[in-house]
DNA sequence: TATGAATGAGGCTTCATTCAT
DNA sequence: AATGAATGAAGCCTCATTCAT
């Protein structure tokens, strides 16, 4: 294991305008992508990428400054199609009552992949890898945080009616939930149950702050 | 990073039967962990180890074959813990009401550590650790059914009224949220709504398995 | 460090007789200058340089075969400067007395450039880098020679009084003797001492040789 | 060329104090001492070393944490010996006169090495790698500081008459004149060539201060 | 048994140089 | 001619593991 230490750079080297660049960007990570999840994030090696990827070294670095920052992007992928299912939402929050809304999200971002099975992989690599590195853990705290917010606007979008910080904390703890979602599959749980226990876990959870409650309950939120 | 591939024997070197081997076994062990929560997986060097434990790289391969040995029995250590505990409450399954079950267990399993933080930290690392290493993540995913049988049967011990395989789906359910729970208090999340979220979703997912459950539900589980 | 040691040329691939050619050779000369008076030996990559030099590094191979080509020339450059001044002082050498030469020349060579600290360090890195690269120690070595034999061409013609070798070994101290300047200044001595001293050393010296020296030393020179 | 610019720790990894480690470390320098003399300060990779001193690359890392440190290790001993003789010569500053003890500084120093002509190259390849390595040129900038204090020192042993700040420039003087002795006799200059001019400089420089000087030079020193 | 020096494969990264466009 | 992406050898360094004492 290479010293982890050391704070790096993460960002990638050169913005990806040109088609070229980009499609050798693409090349990378797909690549990544693939080791990860067939191999784990060991196997993960620079000369491993490369050579999956048909270029040498030198172009792997031509893209990105280390490792990590191969590692961020395909995070940041992962993550920014959560984001932008996360705002649609976000946007629909005023028109669905909110159990329809969650099931839409869950929907949008737990099925439909082209390959479920090596995302699912791909996906686990990518959280273990976050955590591993002292560089992206610090970032992956900050975007646990954002994702939390996000959360905490739709509620609050959705009506529900509680204070600011104890939004805060429901938002932390969906967002959290998702770590139990994907270690139930992990363990062979079925997706489905998943989802009904994401669903009866949210009512549980949510049911006082719904703004349709009929219970008047007096201590709001 | 080493590759990690070649599969590696996980077992102790020697069963530590002399009085002497136990004390050095568990002084690695002590080292070891000290040095993961406070360091993190890397900086966790066979060489670090075996100085924080006052002995020679030598001795310490005396008694684990190989480094991930080592972290497998820490965690070995702090999963026999929970499964003690687990077990007490299986005994307890018929005394107590399944609430306050949970609510033992829950106490038992989180609560009351001499350093609770450094205790986080040595879990969090742990758990990373176990799956990084190939070797490991078997024996994770193992551990981690295990564990879900073992919640199974208290569930069935409490008098659950579900069929064996739905029985199974929520210990496995139980068992999975203990990531939420950790990735909720990573993220800043207080221990004590971690607690009531708990609680709430065990609430809402097991109510209708409960024995006492005076709701009639038809379908049953 | 790459390998050095395998013999290169160092002559430039064209002699720049477009004047197209010849501002590119300069342009990447000026480029290489700054980099190495303002970031040393190391920082000066190729492609540092012709980034700086505003073109590609498919270009700057166009005009120079290797990175020691560019050192070497810059070198040169720096070099040719000195001999031309010296040259002068060989037309002067009968003209005027000896000491005043000397001092001519250093004021020539050592005064009046536009920006004397960078120059200074430019020239320290220069020799510093020929000193490293095994092709132009060689060349050094052969330019060091030449210098101290114009010395003793100016000894001579200043009608210095001895033999062709004592000659060449007087020229090649004097030649010698802009190290220790270097040195001198380079620790923070002032550059008006390091004047008087040369002054004082070559009086000293070189006395027994002088024409002028009324002393009528029977050894001669 | 590996990028020089991050600053390193030079200490030796451990104090050679057992007899097994010190004979390694002798090892090390012996082969980083002859690699240097014969091949030049390229050719001085990690790699090379090693196998030149009959051990693994891992081996040198046990005793020096990087290729400078090994450098440095050099330099120090090369210094350490012209220090000790320096001080010798403090001592003796009272009891002989300047004339004779520069003489017998300069015999200690430069004449009586084992290996005359490969003690002279791996002189000249030091002084370069200290020079190149930005981490080293501090240090050798601040010993070049301490041996002209040293000079100073002696000068004021011996009498001379000036005041402090003159003198401190005479020392540094005397340290600098020594890259001119390394070029002179680089550039073919003869040992003794070399020992009379310096013996004439020394007088034509440092005459005005000398005790002895009959001439009651009103300024002093 | 204990020691800790020794090993060396393998990871990361740079950069002189080439070559297709 | 110009470009700059691509190459890959080679340097540095770490650390799991072995083995002579």
């Amino acid at each position: 294991m290479t010293s982890l230490s050391k704070r790096q750079k993460i960002s990638p080297r050169k913005a990806p305008s040109q088609a070229r660049s980009k499609e050798k960007v693409e090349k990378i990570l797909q690549a990544a992508s693939q080791l990860l999840a067939a191999d784990g994030l060991d196997k993960l090696t620079n000369n491993h990428i490369a050579k999956a990827a048909g270029m040498s070294v030198g172009s792997l670095y031509q893209y990105f400054p280390n490792k990590q920052a191969i590692i961020y992007s395909l995070y940041q992928k992962w993550l920014s199609r959560v984001i932008e299912v996360m705002n649609q939402g976000l946007q629909r929050a005023t028109e669905v009552d909110f159990t329809t809304l969650m099931d839409e999200l869950g929907a949008a971002i737990y099925g439909s992949t082209e390959d479920p099975v090596s995302d699912k992989q791909l996906e686990q690599e990518l959280i273990k890898a976050m955590a591993l590195y002292p560089e992206l853990q610090a970032i992956d705290r900050q975007h646990g945080k954002d994702m939390a917010r996000l959360f905490t606007d739709i509620f609050q979008a959705a009506g529900l009616t509680c204070d600011e910080e104890t939004a805060y904390q429901l938002g932390l703890f969906i967002y959290s939930f998702d770590s139990s979602r994907r270690e139930f599959i992990y363990l062979g749980g079925s997706p489905e149950m998943a989802h009904n226990l994401l669903r009866q876990t949210l009512e549980g959870v949510l049911a006082p702050y719904l703004p349709q409650s009929e219970t008047p309950s007096a201590e709001g939120c």
